[in-house]
DNA sequence: TGACCAATCTGGTCTGACCAAAGTGGCCGG
DNA sequence: CCGGCCACTTTGGTCAGACCAGATTGGTCA
């Protein structure tokens, strides 16, 4: 791995731990070049990252840790990487707001899309309903579902957000999937008011619908890291 | 200004202009380097913040040009800030995502917060309804409520997306307050109903009147955009 | 014509140096 | 003995130059 890498992670998980605590100052660069046996460049690098994440203000006369209400959303996925499990809090705000989004995406996409790409996004939720989905191919319809509802409502900012989300998401919930129950019947109800909402072109039952929707994944995303805190019998093979 | 700043500013420019399209190749950092009679190191500093952005993929063999859905949220900034006038549609969407952002905060609040906490909040609200605010004093109360909302919604990534949703507005939309007209009336009423909700704790009513209330500050937003467009003077029709 | 290969170009990294500004402590005057 | 001032030290910021590994490219040869 590149070492700048190695060094900004090491401080990441440092300052997100508490070891260095807000408002703290970092030693300098020229120390943790020396600490880690690296080119003050490669520090810098490392810096530079803390900064983008907002985890620290870099400034002539030294860097200062900030929290992590001051931070950017890159400061999520190294927040969820702590420990062995994700933070089922953190993830379940996460994914609530995801919900919520995705609600508006929706409203959003049913005022301006045609005809047509209305059509399209029935076709992505027929599937759902009708089509007996293994886990795999289940999850990767309702993705792409989401994404096309995002893509149509034409919304730059909602896409990016739901987007950058997602990326700060998906690598430490990759392995959870494997843990994940998926209720297809009520998937298949939901598929079937979403399916209903679109045709009618039905705002308000569009956006509960949605809403119950996103929550479902959400639901049984959460429930599937507590089942990760307390493993059964299911061995994880290496 | 910072040599990589200007850089990076003008590389930016050119890009969400139409410079550079999605996909294209940027020039060399040794050939920016003499473009912009600059260091390599300062280039590699611009490109680093082309990255970030999430305006362009730096790799070896060379640095190509991303769309701005794949962006970062610090897209929107740069984008606001392309021409004299900020992109009133571009706007009204992140306003719009503020908005329903600020109303699950508010539902999240309701939820979580202490009685304590709520009436510190009404107590931010009574000015609004009560006292007569020039619009600057007005404006600072606004934010004030909203900020408390977001803080005692308690949760972190809702924060994290709002505040930087408000960095990348602020500073372009600086300039455009003076030309906003403060409906107190409208706000008194929302006020009051606001209120209402939370001394109740009635979650259905805080989310609908709170969605209104950011509708309001979105749609007088916009509307100063739009007369900063046709300004003042009857001077000539198009 | 198509596959292969070598020259070239690219970003990635490192070294070492100098600068301006912030932080630090000692010194001097009150 | 205390407080303000000043010089010194440390800090990040910037630059120049060099080398490396991998990607790109264009020519060559089968």
């Amino acid at each position: 791995m590149n070492k700048h890498d190695q060094i900004a992670g090491s401080l990441i998980e440092d300052i997100l731990s508490g070891r260095y605590r807000p408002t703290e100052r970092l030693p300098s660069e020229r120390d943790l070049a020396a600490r880690f046996d690296a080119n003050r460049g490669a520090v810098r690098e490392a810096m530079k990252k803390l900064e983008q994440i907002g985890l620290a203000e870099v400034q002539p006369g030294g860097a200062r840790v900030k929290q992590a209400e001051e931070a950017t959303l890159d400061v999520l996925g190294p927040m969820l990487a702590q420990g062995n499990v994700p933070d089922a809090q953190l993830l379940d705000q996460i994914m609530l707001v995801i919900s919520h989004l995705m609600s508006l995406a929706a409203q959003q996409t049913l005022e301006v899309a045609t005809q047509e790409e209305l059509d399209h996004i029935r076709s992505l939720v027929r599937p759902l309903i009708e089509e007996d989905l293994d886990r795999e191919q289940h999850t990767l319809a309702r993705f792409e579902l989401m994404q096309m509802i995002m893509l149509r409502s034409n919304n730059l900012p909602l896409q990016i957000i739901a987007r950058s989300l997602f990326e700060q998401v998906v690598p430490v919930t990759a392995p959870v999937y494997r843990h994940i129950v998926v209720d297809r019947e009520a998937y298949r109800i939901f598929g079937r008011q979403l399916d209903a909402a679109l045709r009618n072109r039905d705002q308000a039952a569009l956006r509960a619908t949605f809403t119950e929707f996103s929550d479902l994944n959400r639901r049984s995303m959460v429930h599937a890291i507590d089942a990760m805190h307390t493993p059964g019998q299911e061995a994880i093979t290496s």
